[in-house]
DNA sequence: CATGAATGAGGATTCATTCAT
DNA sequence: CATGAATGAATCCTCATTCAT
């Protein structure tokens, strides 16, 4: 690239073709990916994330022999900044509060992982290291959100916070790769919540 | 209105008036559609369930010409049943207990369509008769028993019956082909009907 | 049928029926592939064809065991038609306009017979009598024309009378299912038959 | 403007910067389709062309992703020497020969493009490209030949480029696979030819 | 005799994955 | 190291043809 910063038609191709050049190509993949996903769901072709990513397929074979690799890398990207902003919430606001804050926070994670659900469901071993992270890191996270609501009187019932995890996570789609309605989405999580208020049979 | 003629509100094939080979055959598909679909999803390669139903893909074509035709036979033998038995709840018990059963006998239902509502929200306009069917059968019911909850005040908050149906299909499967552990999904199910219970906010 | 005639949405069809129970399957299937080969060429499906006669494919199969039987079986129906023409047209008109007039007719008997001059040239050892029947009929009705046209002194070229018929068939129809521009079509036709008129090279 | 660049008025790759071993498989495969095309019209299952060019058939739809890229590619690489050909034959011949030589040479071109003219007609947008081809190359050669002729008194009837150039085509092919015969059809091209000279009517 | 159900070969197309350049 | 060309298995769907009812 020259001196001239080449004014692009696409800022975003534009973006990525900086940005790879500065990051690398995994990076650059894994970028892709998260779009990709979010769009065409993970079981979206290879070929659409390397072409969008800008490099070619054997890259992303090289960097990332199995599909799962990529949904594991896309996937921690963000994972990391869902479970740091549950320490923000527990120390600004009272548990109950901070435990839906935090929930609400994990949808708009999970809201753009279409298929995600049904990769960790599969069966498929590839995904497992998927599913430990999700285990190591969410769920721990969840817990403690969990417990100290119900030391604080705040909510009334127990339950299995990797249960409630994937719950939250399937309602927010239901496998459809396009799933829209946020809203839809947001008032059955709210429903949820509420049921943890309400006394246990 | 139970028993209707029903006759080709779908793509398939009349039924009646049907030689007894043919007739055999058609069962025998969606007998095996029903399997397969609960093993490997509504996606499942067609050949699958021609030879799992001893047919051949031609057989299967000319009963079922479209995918969704196929997963709307296998999807309306239950659908009867399950909305008949909304009745028999709403006699034999209070308002809030039928309401309760009724979704768990729900859940029981659509527990082996994997992938259902990965088809329904596909967009793909081959399954709008299969929304239809949801909508003009399942739908109403709901709002009747929901609506006999709210009059009896077993319940206290208004959700859309559409929407809850679908939240109660999301929780039992999150898209993945062999959801297992049933226990894990009735729990959350009966969570979101606690919230039901729970004040408005 | 009872008495009163049940009056149809869709006269074509009534018609059919009425005649088909007069005239037998036979009829109805040849009457049935005039029209489906008109529209969508001889190579159409044969399920097609036995739909619009109303009858079953066995039947087809039946009456006409090999799809040229069947197309003869349309041929001759309207080549006799064609041929007989001729002789009209003899009495009638002087040579070279009879023999203008007769090439004429004989396109528009050619116009709806889609993709025949390639089964023709199919190689299809089936499609042999049905060549024998252009050969034995339709070429010496042109050969009588040609030679009367040049012993009148009309046309001043010698042509061989199943070149010339196949030459006017194919600017019929290149092959394309539905050929329409009638005119383009005649205009061709015309400079060839001028090309008889002008002195041989 | 021979060798202008024409990258990608149509749909295949860009021959140019490509590997060689793609350029060879590329041109393999055209090369191919030339030879299965003219032995079994451009109908012919892709698979045959693959194992004849001797790629697989992944390989076919990387260059050609739809057909008519493949029959245009066939097609433009003996337009071009067809249409340079004119020029020639209007330097060295008197208007009137040269219009007779230069439809015989297109006689040449067309007669190994068996089912060009039923493609060309079949009204799939698919092949407009190919239509455009023809008439932006073909067409105005012809006119410029016919003006000439008609300029010189040579030719005393005026027709459209493009209905002439069509007849020409139809006549040696009228869709039969293996038109052989060749002699047949300059035969009748001769006579169209001869229509042109004489007095229009 | 008529029917139309069943069969399955045939042909198109996509996409994950490998490997020469 | 990166590339993207090549491969071919997998899947879909159509239709000619046979044969039980």
């Amino acid at each position: 690239m020259s001196a001239v910063s080449r004014t692009s038609d696409d800022g975003a191709v534009e973006h990525r073709r900086m940005r790879a050049d500065a990051r690398g190509n995994a990076d650059a993949l894994v970028e892709a990916a998260t779009t990709v996903f979010a769009e065409a769901g993970v079981a979206a072709p290879v070929r659409t994330i390397a072409d969008r990513a800008g490099v070619g397929v054997g890259t992303l074979y090289r960097h990332f022999p199995l599909r799962s690799d990529l949904i594991s890398a896309v996937f921690r990207r963000e994972l990391d900044a869902c479970v740091d902003a549950a320490e923000e919430m527990e120390a600004a606001m009272p548990p109950g509060e901070a435990l839906d804050a935090w929930i609400m926070r994990f949808t708009g994670f999970v809201a753009t992982k279409q298929g995600l659900a049904a990769a960790l469901h599969s069966g498929d071993t590839a995904y497992e290291p998927l599913a430990a992270a999700f285990a190591t890191r969410l769920v721990p996270t969840l817990e403690r959100l969990l417990s100290a609501a119900i030391a604080s009187g705040d909510i009334s019932r127990r339950v299995d916070a990797a249960e409630f995890l994937a719950a939250v996570a399937n309602l927010c789609h239901g496998g459809g790769p396009s799933s829209r309605a946020s809203g839809r989405e947001a008032r059955m999580v709210r429903l949820l919540l509420a049921g943890l208020r309400s006394p246990a049979d």
